[in-house]
DNA sequence: TCCTCTATGTCAAAATCCTGACATGGAAGA
DNA sequence: TCTTCCATGTCAGGATTTTGACATAGAGGA
């Protein structure tokens, strides 16, 4: 459709419209817009949405590592984890008995809240699945990942 | 090579980090972050980049319009923009003759320190692009935009 | 052992961004 | 004409995030 792209283009692009970064953070923006309407049906934001997701998958994981896991600073992961743990979502140690990490783990609350805000999570990333041809999906998958390494990500 | 996708899955995946989203976001953190770096050099912001690269391709803009464009909302854009006019490198006129929009211009040093700052990005976004097989990257461009269209962005 | 290095958690301050709200200006329709 | 509606710019307040800094705990080497 609109790939008029010139062969070796003496520039990136002219528009600025139609670089990578620009579509790049238009989608991410979309996505997280997104997750924004229907996660406040369920009393959660993103990064807490995130950090009950990579708790599910890996349980016992630390402040810094959920912050590294979630692209955050420790700081913000920190209130993060304030809020799920004053929302009874999360328990964490007060002490360690290795090091300074604090493992975290999920509530039986914290499981239950997490269920419900991943259907509707997963509605919404269906949906953005079903605007790529399937045969890409796999293609534009692993082009995210090599362009997130390229810059150190 | 980690496409081992089974057909037809139950759930969208397993993994939380094999996720569209997750990948999506990564790439996003990462040129974000990349692009901080570089233009932490040349004495502006991510939004404030952003802001100068469209005005110089769409003089005029006003507030609300360069906030659309930059997914944020009209009062951070309002403010990129005050500080962009604190520092001389836009100009907007006090009151405006047609409506409320009150149209955005480059001055001349705008426009000198947009193209500092363009050469260090776009050296950010070659590498970027230099990690997706070329025959891949139209294609990748437009489903980066079939998914934002999809989720109404 | 001692020293250095790295990683972690945490605090304080600032910057950034968003939500809610209000007044103004133009457009569209009765 | 008048009225309603929408878009824009702006203000105030709060929420979120980041930067900078500090103390602590473990690993590795001299």
């Amino acid at each position: 459709m609109e790939d008029r792209a010139p062969v070796e283009p003496p520039h990136p692009a002219q528009d600025v419209t139609e670089h990578v970064g620009y579509r790049l953070k238009r989608s991410a923006a979309a996505l997280r817009g997104a997750m924004d309407r229907e996660l406040r049906e369920h009393g959660l934001t993103v990064p807490q949405y995130a950090c009950l997701e990579l708790l599910d998958e890996r349980p016992g994981l630390s402040n810094a590592e959920l912050a590294r896991a979630a692209f955050v600073t420790r700081q913000s992961m920190n209130v993060v984890l304030r809020g799920l743990q004053d929302a009874g979502l999360i328990t964490r140690p007060t002490t360690s008995d290795h090091g300074r990490a604090l493992p975290a783990h999920l509530t039986p609350e914290g499981r239950d809240r997490l269920d419900g805000a991943r259907r509707a999570v997963y509605a919404v990333e269906s949906r953005m699945i079903a605007a790529v041809p399937p045969e890409r999906l796999a293609a534009l998958l692993t082009d995210l990942d090599r362009m997130a390494s390229a810059l150190g990500g």
